[in-house]
DNA sequence: ATAAAGCTTAGAGTACACTCTAAGGTCAAC
DNA sequence: GTTGACCTTAGAGTGTACTCTAAGCTTTAT
């Protein structure tokens, strides 16, 4: 088991965010001692790391408790329900993975192709990179 | 020439946001007339699509400036600045591309597995389709 | 035993990116 | 000529995600 301070610094969080995820219902400590420490195990640990990796992907708090709470609770969600809001977020990031290709696209003319020969800065703005790189996929 | 509300519309995006872009140096009007409008030429119309783009990818406006001006400058920036600056931009599109990726395979190991036969919930959650897709790759 | 480091809470403050409000000027249509 | 849609500015308010402060309790080291 972890203190907060422990876990804070394996993951380079601060404590502040790990109340803060508390506070907010996306990650409670696994249990408090006597004292009214905060302990986590290692799962918890593997969820911080989950909440780390899909905020830096572009996923709000909101988002990432949805997805943490994916589950087919036969209560409340059924299979159906799960697979649907999978698939759109599924969609999501192929949009996103769609967008991103573009732009590697561009940046990879900007760095191979600009400052090849004659520095003319003809195609040394992002601006013009993308069109030229959208001229290519045509 | 495009008003500010026509460009606005044009973009689904508010007046308020053209002129927070403006204050913040994004993007200023092409011209203003005698009456103090704004006025925008299609130039402008690319450079907000451009920004929209790339907020949606997950840069800041901070960001956005910095890759609005890479330019071969030669007064200020040197070639090989921009050089550097736009690998170190293209490291991280090609970071978030990866990651997005294994994330898309976890999503798509939930959406095909989980509500396949019956229904025992043993990777429906995000985590554990992680932890599959994980062991998957290696 | 006492100081330093670490933990607790509640609540205030910050940065970013808008979004809205107020007060007023402009312009096209009826 | 006035109504309504559009524009202007300055400045206040909002939501998200922290980040910091204050006051105080606990644990570890000397």
């Amino acid at each position: 088991m972890y203190r907060i301070g422990e876990l804070a610094q394996k993951l380079s969080v601060s404590t502040d965010t790990l109340r803060y995820y508390e506070k907010h219902k996306l990650l409670s400590a696994t249990s408090r001692g006597d004292n009214g420490y905060r302990f986590y195990n290692e799962e918890a640990l593997k969820i911080m790391q989950f909440i780390i990796r899909a905020k830096g992907i572009g996923f709000s708090l909101n988002e990432i408790n949805d997805l943490l709470s994916i589950k087919v609770d036969k209560a409340r969600h059924s299979c159906a329900d799960v697979k649907s809001f999978t698939q759109h977020k599924l969609d999501q990031v192929n949009n996103k993975i769609a967008e991103l290709n573009r732009f590697k696209g561009s940046l990879e003319l900007l760095v191979d192709a600009c400052c090849g020969g004659e520095e003319q800065a003809i195609h040394c703005s992002i601006l013009s990179a993308l069109e030229n790189v959208d001229a290519i996929n045509k």
